[in-house]
DNA sequence: GAAGCTCATTAAACTATGTTAATAGTTACT
DNA sequence: AGTAACTATTAACATAGTTTAATGAGCTTC
């Protein structure tokens, strides 16, 4: 097995379990791909037909308004995936740009040609389901913290549940993360380390 | 076919077109049930290993901080089903609660029994894809409108994504959706109609 | 090392929303 | 009719976050 594959095997195992031969199909359908930093993946309002898993890198997902503010609305690192899931199942356009945060290594396969997998194997369609279902408890998690928490929590929030994520981004692309401005960020940071003065 | 299961049956129909045979044993698994206004179908810290179907009536979900201010987290109405199905795909108790708005006539069943039938029919399977799949793409949505949006532009996509739901709410449900108090919506709704003064 | 970047910090004025409280309308119950 | 409970409105004040702008720190490039 190319090397650029073990990752990704070694999450498809976990996940679903498919017999060898199976394997094989899924396999088939990724072609490796690299991605230079600031460079798409997807384009809002492009297609969005492709899903891929990051070997190495890290991209945001991020909607922008039409006065050209952005909103980053995930991010996928080394062995997770990417791609606009919804846009596929609802057959719209996307409506968020996914871009290389670092320099990329990818492997990418078409939404259609996995569907069509769903068909040959009981274990397709279960990861069909299971990724779908993850999808569904982060989101629910993401939407209780608007709900519940102010922007400092979520902000703490974000620390705890993706660490090491803040060293690779700037302090830009948290706030946007958090629905808060740079500005706000940098005052809540300060706020809660309490530096002291001479 | 009891007249409670038409309107489930329709929906199951449109959704994965089972086998005539493999509806008998979905149908099974559903028991009837009336919830009165008030009272709960999901508690928080409890167990939510039920899923129901609303025949008739409101319900709503919603979280409660410790000092008691609650956030409703969204409503299903008739023909739409209801239930934690993330708490029990992580086996973790409930982090919200469900309660009925209206009196309200459900079909209940038991997730586990639901999953149980992956194995039976590929359609079940299906099913639990496609209703995961459904819960993806709404909670996305809501995290799109929280990122991008203000709190009257939330009112306004609420009155349009749920029509006539406005009016069997009080202010202080349809505020506790969107995120903000019932005295921030008063001055929301009277900001957009612009009312006329002697 | 000077010029030009990007990024983070800070301040000031502004805006939206929260908090609290008073008031009035409605419904339900007796 | 009278009372209590709940709901919506409004006002006054407090707070969190935005906007704009100035500043400085750390890079790169020439």
């Amino acid at each position: 097995m190319p090397a650029e594959f073990v990752a990704l095997k070694s999450v498809i195992d976990k996940l679903v379990s498919p017999p060898a031969n199976q394997w094989e199909n899924f396999a088939a359908l990724f072609t490796s791909r690299k991605l230079d930093r600031g460079n798409f993946f997807v384009r809002a309002g492009g297609e969005a037909c492709s899903l891929c898993f990051v070997n190495a890198g890290l991209l945001r997902f991020f909607y922008q308004t039409s006065d050209g503010k952005e909103f980053n609305k995930s991010f996928s690192k080394e062995n997770e995936f990417a791609g606009n899931y919804s846009a596929y199942l609802t057959g719209t356009e996307s409506r968020f740009s996914i871009q290389a945060v670092e320099e990329s290594h990818l492997l990418v396969a078409d939404f259609a040609d996995i569907v069509a997998l769903y068909a040959r194997h009981p274990c397709w369609e279960r990861l069909g389901r299971s990724m779908a279902e993850q999808l569904y408890v982060k989101k629910e998690q993401r939407e209780a913290e608007f709900l519940l928490d102010d922007a400092e929590t979520r902000y703490r929030n974000f620390l705890a549940r993706h660490p090491g994520l803040e060293q690779r981004l700037t302090q830009y692309q948290v706030a946007s993360y958090l629905g808060i401005t740079p500005v706000a960020l940098s005052r809540i940071r300060n706020r809660s380390t309490g530096r002291a003065r001479t």
